[in-house]
DNA sequence: CATTGTGAACGCCTTCACAGCC
DNA sequence: GGCTGTGAAGGCGTTCACAATG
């Protein structure tokens, strides 16, 4: 199989494999052997055009007049994303959020391993949350960090960018913010973040301008 | 005052009007007086001419040669978002995530008030949160709902259409959605998902493909 | 004949750069 | 002098529409 050479995925693209690759197992799992981009498109949530070009960055997989191979796509979206391969997961800051991360990533997706949990509180540190014991974040430094390790930030704002920078350190390859602060890394490291309350005040906002809503499948 | 006629703001302004708001309090917190776009842009993570572009969809506030009063822009911000207006949320689903929802949203921003908690299991229903009980999802529909209730989805994907069927019946201006799963609404009503997996695997496939990364301050 | 892959057109956000103002 | 507001330029993703294909 010849690598094409560097071909740029756009992050909107990016963004969208994930469900796709969602869609593509419960399709899967239903048995379904082939699908159409516009019934990908559906069971996505957004078009058929969108569908086409964003697996055109894939690479040419469909057939035309029938589809894709259901099976062989979700394969190719599954490498493409990295889910072919190991990854592990560090939590730190194990209150309600975190224990609820610490669940459902076994749920959502295989291949992610909850491997370390980390707070601050010494009634939690200790605790076993299904086989894997809280440990002390003094002790995070002790980690041994590759990059395909990423990091959860799941404690209070005020302390955020103290624990970014102990990731940091640590040698993550990625962190995943659940904190509501700006964050800042100097490294390679790559930083996302999710921010309830910026959610919650986008959707305020749309319900109080609602001639600013631009409906997906509104009225030409 | 004159209400500029139907200004159009571009989502991704909206999406960064809450960040922009919750520096401006910080700032104000901290006694800061004015403030520059640069200055704001930096505490935002953004840069200047985003700043000054996304603020100037709400009108003019700044001040040449001395930049933005911090309190005075902060109210125009949180008036924008009707965050000076009082906002209802209902949380279905009480697991460990809805959990930390009912905490953090007090947290985070004032005037979203959790007023509603349900759950299917017999075992939550009845428990105590912060004052508030959790009742069985069947009570849903005898809630009054208005456009300023936003509905939280924090149950399992399987039964996520179901619940936000429910939600739209009882009549929620909108609805933020944590399930993994592609639901619809046919009404007006908004809808907005955070999605844990989306998050990871996406963090998962720029450090599987560091060359797509595009540095925000890289070096030109 | 149904459906893909894609060049081209379109629209929109970002960035630039500077006139204007304090 | 410092900084805002904005028209213009640039870049990028989405949508269109159709030739190509099994």
């Amino acid at each position: 199989m010849v690598e094409r050479f560097a071909r740029r995925i756009p992050e909107p693209t990016v963004v969208r494999l994930p469900i796709y690759q969602r869609a593509l197992r419960e399709l899967s799992a239903g048995g379904i052997a082939t699908v159409s981009s516009a019934e990908l498109a559906d069971a996505a949530g957004v078009n058929a055009a969108k569908v086409r070009k964003d697996l055109s960055h894939l690479g040419t997989y469909g057939t035309p007049g029938t589809g894709y191979d259901v099976n062989f796509l979700l394969g190719q979206v599954r490498h493409e994303l990295g889910l072919d391969r190991e990854w592990q997961v560090v939590i730190v800051g194990m209150g309600n959020l975190g224990h609820a991360l610490a669940h459902s990533q076994r749920f959502s997706t295989q291949n992610f391993h909850t491997v370390a949990l980390f707070d601050v509180d010494p009634v939690k540190v200790g605790e076993d949350v299904d086989g894997i014991k809280i440990c002390h974040l003094s002790e995070l430094s002790s980690l041994g960090g590759t990059s395909r390790m990423i990091g959860v930030i799941a404690c209070p704002a005020t302390s955020a960018q103290d624990v970014c920078n102990r990731l940091v350190q640590v040698g993550v390859g990625a962190i995943l913010n659940f904190a509501p602060a700006i964050l800042t890394v100097n490294s390679p490291v790559l930083l996302r973040n999710v921010d309830f309350a910026v959610e919650l005040q986008t959707l305020a906002f749309y319900v109080v301008h609602p001639e600013a809503v631009s409906g997906p499948e509104g009225t030409p």
